[in-house]
DNA sequence: CGGGATCCGCATCGATACTG
DNA sequence: CAGTATCGATGCGGATCCCG
């Protein structure tokens, strides 16, 4: 779907892009590739995720075959979340951003302040 | 910032995820690892870019240390995009994620229309 | 050619309330 | 506990026009 260098709409690179895109998506994989999770304590674990989100994301992973969701019959009832084969390889392709992303947010950081640094200077 | 399996809001992850979450930041990294790139070159390898997001995103990755804008004093003018080495790398930390996209986008594909199907016999 | 400025609709997302 | 339903703001992103 890349031909003669161009991205089409439908290449693979986009559609799953779009779904990584979704930063709490990736969150969630991260997470329970440690550990099977319940509702609450991923929604706990993930600082600022309202629950219509999780719900909302925790879905679309179950639907691409990321996510098993076990409902167990106790009262009140409970649900765990866990990975599927599928979505720890997809965890796996990711870790390498998240090193990249702890080794070099300090330079983007830096970079930015350099960037609005000379922004000002030519407002100026 | 990931202390006792929370993801923060301030995490690395979080933040460059946010930026990497944004599906044509990652297109234009792409493009750029393999050359050198101008502004209407990209709108055109990159199908369904509009120029002001292209414009826009190119800024930010700019301002990130991700790329460099070289411009060139031609009439009309020439502006060049290319990689800064930071950029590379984070390109480089991108490519595992692209190649699982190719290699399993279709057992995504199967999986969607196995939940759906399996939705729509709940609903009947 | 490489953008900036403006207008605006539509989808996202958060907050709240309610349910099995 | 684990969600669904509804509403309402807001901001993203497309379309269009213009400029150096």
């Amino acid at each position: 779907m890349r031909n003669g260098n161009v991205y089409a709409a439908a290449c693979p690179t986009r559609q799953i892009l779009d779904r990584v895109g979704d930063k709490w998506a990736v969150l969630i994989l991260l997470l329970l590739r440690d550990d099977t999770r319940r509702f609450n304590q991923l929604r706990r674990a993930i600082e600022g995720i309202s629950q219509k989100m999780l719900s909302q994301v925790l879905k679309s992973l179950e639907r691409d075959g990321l996510i098993r969701r076990r409902v167990i019959a106790t009262v009140p009832v409970t649900v765990e979340y866990s990975m599927t084969p599928l979505g720890t390889t997809l965890a796996a392709a990711v870790d390498p951003l998240r090193d990249w992303a702890e080794k070099n947010l300090k330079d983007v950081l830096a970079a930015q302040r350099r960037y609005d640094a000379q922004q000002a200077d030519k407002a100026a």
